[in-house]
DNA sequence: AGCACGCCGACT
DNA sequence: GTCGGCGTGCTC
């Protein structure tokens, strides 16, 4: 590029995978937060003006600005892009890529952008304890401060944050809603249309790309509104953005955890403190992280309903498994399924794992069929003809014999919902029954079908995994029986017992919500005495995450210790040890940093590749990201490794 | 000699 | 991330 004496020189923050930002030349006068073209090697892409002055050490010509977009993000965005990126160790570049859509100068030259929705805004009845706790969110509505909303299911949860996005809209301001997996909940559209007249700007996956794009555009413009989305809506740059609301904050769905991890829900938190507004994380069974902020009185705790009263929750009752050692579906469960089919009422059968069975091997010769990838076994699913890896997605036809002695006694070990539902065919021959998992709910059109069948009550046993557990209304379901409740319970992962319990008082949470009576959930189990079951039988949350929270401080685990996983991956083993040896002799040696391994990876072979896993770890003062970051910088990565970094990992799978 | 491929560094 | 420079090694 020329020299131009007009020209001024601009700090430049680009969509490359950058941690850095570039330096050009551009006209006087440009802003902070203004979206511009640039050119980078021999093509344009997007940037933002980070500062309006040279801050690099670059000493090469410089290019210039080939041109400005009509569009500027804030400081308070902007400054988010800038923490999120530090925090999750994403390069900003990523960061910014996920704030921004493609073809920015198409969407500029569209005028045809769509009006924000008219809200009605007739103010909402509350109860008392739902005023009380509206009271406090409007007092901080022009400030940061994070609430935790807790209730249970039915206490009233999303009244209270709807009135406190009514008074968001009425100051003209914008509420962002994160919902998980927001595309299976036609539900919360609904009700929010029927709340306040009109749709919400909505945002997810599914949504079309020309959608997105007038919306991308749309939440810039100046007036009220209110945006519902999936964990990548907290991306989007909203202007006047007023309040946060996170539905099923302890969700696993708001954490990424591919092309760079983050957990929208933390994330969260910091975008309302740069915005300074109030952000509200609503859950009936909180994370452990947000139970422990509660305690220490970081987050204010809003508390509606009668809380974990008898009256409105289900009977709870444990099956020893031990009793029934041959039963997929036990005696007491048997006859409680009875009971409703004799009544015309539903029940739901729980288990949380796909397919017929997770095992097939060949009865000669032992031969197990695993994934040629990953060396798991794959998991049968005779429904679809089928062996299927868990974890890769590989699939094979459904083997006739086995490759090794050619014999065809094929066995099938343990057990899937498909199972399930053959057994559950058998014993209940004229029952109307249904299976639902992510093998069934492959649309969102197909999951509205299969969930309106239910509600119109074409259906008399319900037969499903996790995807169950979470959103939707059934009327007329009283009955809910857990299959394998100890499944969760031992796995190689410290949050199993938190997960295990949010998912099965979720699960049970079905049953009876709408009914006049509560309820009957009962779980088998081959553990009755284990404390879990004890604080669901008796829905005493807080003693079950206190005993766990004493338990995490024990251990040196989150959220009293913080961790960051590093896995290491590559298709050549040989590299991917040598590597990890390498990089163990450089570890920095610090007092109040550990780093644990290298181990190998839970998955050791997935996909083809060889993972190792380093876990960086200290207590919640240290800094363990610039840690992490002067250690791995240490070494020239050979080009055949791959480094996933994962902060605050939510499992170590 | 000519070309294909893979590694590695630079990108403003 | 991704492009291009460059070194290695294979083939005509």
């Amino acid at each position: 590029m020329s020299e131009n004496p007009t020209l001024i020189p601009y700090t430049v923050l680009t969509t490359v995978a950058l941690n850095f930002p570039l330096t050009y030349l551009g006209e006087p006068g440009l802003t902070l937060g203004q979206l511009v073209e640039i050119p980078f090697r021999n093509q344009r892409i997007v940037g933002v003006i980070a500062k309006t002055e040279e801050d690099s050490t670059y000493k090469g010509e410089l290019k210039s600005i080939a041109a400005t977009l009509p569009y500027t993000f804030n400081s308070a965005f902007l400054n988010f892009i800038e923490h999120v990126a530090q925090y999750t160790m994403i390069p900003t570049g990523h960061i910014l890529k996920m704030c921004i859509m493609p073809k920015l100068d198409a969407i500029a030259k569209d005028d045809s952008l769509p009006l924000f929705p008219t809200y009605t805004l007739d103010t909402l009845t509350l109860n008392t304890d739902q005023q009380a706790a509206f009271e406090s969110c409007h007092a901080a509505l022009n400030h940061f401060k994070p609430f935790a909303l807790d209730g249970v299911t039915g206490a009233g949860k999303t009244e209270l944050y709807f009135a406190v996005i009514q008074s968001a809209l009425k100051m003209g301001k914008k509420a962002l809603v994160l919902f998980p997996e927001i595309a299976l909940t036609e539900a919360i559209v609904n009700r929010f249309k029927e709340t306040f007249g009109d749709y919400p700007l909505i945002w997810h996956s599914e949504v079309t790309p020309a959608k997105k794009r007038k919306l991308w555009k749309q939440v810039q413009n100046e007036g009220a509104a209110v945006i519902l989305g999936a964990r990548s809506a907290l991306f989007l740059p909203i202007s006047d953005l007023g309040l946060i609301v996170i539905d099923e904050e302890h969700d696993a769905s708001y954490k990424q955890d591919e092309q760079g991890c983050y957990n929208a829900r933390d994330m969260a938190i910091w975008r309302a403190k740069e915005e300074n507004i109030p952000i509200i994380l609503a859950s009936a069974t909180p994370s452990l992280e947000t139970f422990a902020n509660i305690k220490s009185g970081r987050y204010e705790h809003l508390t509606l309903g009668q809380r974990y009263g008898a009256a409105e929750m289900p009977t709870v009752r444990i099956i020893d498994k031990n009793e029934y050692p041959k039963d997929i579906i036990s005696k007491p469960i048997y006859d409680e399924v009875e009971a409703r089919l004799a009544k015309g009422e539903q029940s739901l059968l729980f288990l949380n794992r796909r397919g017929f069975s997770p095992l097939l091997t060949c009865f000669g010769c032992g031969h197990r069929f695993e994934c040629p990838g990953c060396h798991i076994d794959l998991t049968w699913h005779r429904d679809r003809q089928s062996i299927i890896c868990h974890y890769c997605g590989f699939q094979a036809d459904s083997p006739t014999n086995c490759p090794t002695c050619q014999g065809t006694n094929l066995k099938d070990v343990g057990l899937g919902i498909e199972k399930v539902a053959e057994e559950a065919k058998r014993l209940f021959p004229h029952a109307r029954i249904t299976t639902i998992s992510s093998d069934t709910l492959t649309t969102p059109k197909a999951s509205n079908e299969l969930f309106n069948s239910i509600e119109s009550g074409e259906v008399d046993i319900i037969i499903g995994t996790q995807v169950l557990a979470k959103g939707h209304h059934f009327p007329n379901l009283t009955f809910v029986g857990i299959l394998d409740a100890d499944r969760g319970l031992y796995q190689m992962d410290l949050r199993a017992a938190e997960r295990a319990f949010q998912l099965l008082s979720q699960v049970g949470g079905r049953a009876g919500r709408m009914a006049r009576q509560p309820g009957v959930v009962m779980l088998q189990t081959r553990e009755p005495e284990h404390p879990l079951y004890a604080a669901l039988k008796a829905y005493d949350r807080d003693a079950f995450y206190e005993t766990e929270l004493l338990e995490r401080e024990l251990l040196g685990m989150p959220p009293f210790y913080r961790l960051i996983s590093i896995t290491l991956s590559s298709l050549r083993e040989d590299i991917l040890q040598e590597t990890c040896r390498q990089l163990a002799r450089v570890i920095p040696q610090t007092e109040q940093i550990d780093v644990l391994g290298p181990a190998p990876s839970p998955m050791y072979r997935l996909r083809s590749r060889y993972r190792m896993r380093f876990l960086v770890k200290g207590d919640k003062r240290q800094n363990l990201q610039a840690f992490t970051k002067v250690w791995l910088a240490e070494n020239k990565m050979h080009a055949a490794i791959q480094v996933h970094i994962d902060v605050d990992p939510l499992s170590f799978m």
